[in-house]
DNA sequence: CATGAATGAGACTTCATTCAT
DNA sequence: CATGAATGAAGTCTCATTCAT
């Protein structure tokens, strides 16, 4: 089972390593310009310097400018699910409120960007290929936040009933939405100050 | 102070009517051109046949497309303002907060659209102008919201200490901002529970 | 009636003189070039410097280059079809035949190019629009012939029973295909004795 | 003679069976795509996928596209001097011509393609180099056809005199690639009546 | 004031050809 | 002998912007 599950995470990876490299290699790449000019403005020849490549090469390993967004998208979105995965308790959850807004505050190049994530939601109202994909890890995230909030705290979970554990859940999305976006303008806020305000407002969204 | 306000904008109104109206047209065309396309896919041209003109007129009015990138992010972040102007009681910010979230999700036309709201803010990371822009609205409308916050209930306010309003104003922003993202993707969800959860946020948000 | 004629042809000549002469050095260079380079190989830079014009303004008046190919296409059909229109009398068909192969041979500008007939009917194996357009000139061009044909010799036709008629008609087109091939080889021909093979050709199918 | 022309193809045949036969494989390859594309719009890489070979083995064989072109269009040419060589009485000629119309027609792969005829004739017109091969080989034919025509009854020929043989064969040519022509609009035509008009033509051509 | 024709730069993409492995 | 990754040039097309009319 392990083994299956590994071969088939590893399947692009070890089947052909070179491949796999060079794509990893124009995605690194696309993700900064993505970032520095955004989707439509970032050029093809931009990411082919980058990526330290010519322009046409990058064909063999993508069929389109749109596929390497979309792969982006996919990247950044799986990241952003393995955050959820990894919530344990309510003070967890307000640290790690503070702390991705900090970083998307910093431009931490390590996590989902915020305007990326901004500019994708924004696309989304235009390309359905996007809104398919961010609908669908919108919702593994919210199923993954709905059961962690279901979950009895004996085994690490918040306790509340299924009902209560949905609209919770969408609500808490919205807040981590929220502080993406209110990272994008840096403003300058009491850091003391901000995590007694998110911390209230967790213990409020957690309670029964 | 309103005023004073008002004679800021006044300026290019009572100059020359025609030329206000011009202006007011092609803003009018672009808005629907870059929610239905984006700032850098919407062309001029599609805009200037939307606004029922040359594209050669539209330069008489706008140094360039930038220019009128930037009058419609001004627009837009000015209307934005006018709802927070206008709060008086907590069970208000509720409603508002469900009305705002559900005519985005509508794409209601006569509100700030949630797309350009985000695409604004992505390249706000990348123009310093929009930058400007977005954050001097940011800190108006947090400043209104802290007036508000701290204003005795008395006259209609919620009566926060200064300090602690501060910190609920930018969280409020969040959850705001917020709303407007998970609009876009016009997800399904059950709107009393909704209602009952955004209500309880807000309880929690308002209270001492 | 007349007027009403003109009126149907003159449409486009008259409503925009100004486009519609572009559009005509256009085409005048599109088959320039296309002669020189054949259709894939003649470039839009080519056609536009030779049209001495921006390659981008000629997207104002054509959609696509496969728009000014298809056009072109169109121009020499209906060139191809006016010939066919004057016949007169079996001794006219022997003298246009051999006046056509002369002047394919010396590739004369005024007429429908051997070259270019001969990519277009092979892309017609390949580019369904093109396939229908030469199949509806080719068999416009048949009906025209076989009217002659069947036409009494009082009228000024040659007088054959029509089911003979159409199948004498095939035959004539293929062997006037057949000469516009010949003709790009440039091969030496004894003049004289290719008239005289060619009128007595002719005579046989004429003949009842 | 036959042993001398024999010669002059055998060279790269005898030499090297291994690489004549991968040159085979690739123009085989070539053959398919130049028919399903053109000469122009076919490329390397689509060739080597059908010759199922690498793209960069291809240069082994040939110095570059052009001489697969080249290539090509000498295999064609031999093919059709083969027919040629074949005929023996008048009634041969009339099914062999009506033959080969039905089998363009049907675009039979074994047979010279019509569309690859024409094109070739198109690219005469401005590669010096094909316009030899062709005229070569219209040129032979032609010799082929002058000797049939002009020897005796007797000895399986027509017995025409030499100068009205060759102004025949050269209308008799015409008509053949006239029909060439005619065969890639897959025009619907009466099978007898055509029969008929095809045998009456050849009748008059091979008449005294 | 207004038009829209015109330009030129630049975007995406394809492809013949080469060469390290 | 064979591969296929890599390049660079070239091709089609779009678009912000200008300017003669």
């Amino acid at each position: 089972m392990a083994a299956m599950a590994g071969a088939m995470n590893a399947g692009p990876v070890t089947e052909n390593p070179r491949a796999e490299a060079q794509r990893e290699r124009i995605l690194c790449a696309a993700q900064q310009c993505f970032i520095d000019h955004g989707f439509h403005a970032a050029s093809m020849a931009s990411i082919a310097e980058t990526a330290q490549m010519s322009a046409g090469l990058m064909y063999r390993y993508f069929e389109n400018k749109n596929a390497i967004v979309l792969a982006i998208i996919e990247r950044q979105l799986e990241e952003g699910r393995a955050h959820v995965a990894r919530l344990r308790s309510s003070s967890d959850l307000a640290a790690d409120l503070l702390g991705f807004f900090e970083r998307w505050r910093a431009r931490d190049p390590g996590l989902m960007n915020a305007a990326l994530f901004l500019e994708m939601n924004a696309e989304a109202t235009r390309d359905p290929q996007i809104a398919t994909a961010l609908r669908r890890s919108d919702e593994a995230m919210r199923r993954d936040l709905v059961a962690w909030l279901s979950r009895s705290s004996g085994e690490g979970g918040i306790g509340l009933p299924r009902e209560v554990a949905v609209t919770r859940a969408f609500v808490l999305q919205a807040f981590v939405k929220g502080l993406a976006v209110s990272a994008v303008l840096q403003a300058e806020i009491d850091h003391a100050a901000l995590e007694a305000a998110i911390d209230a407002q967790v213990q409020r969204l957690l309670a029964p």
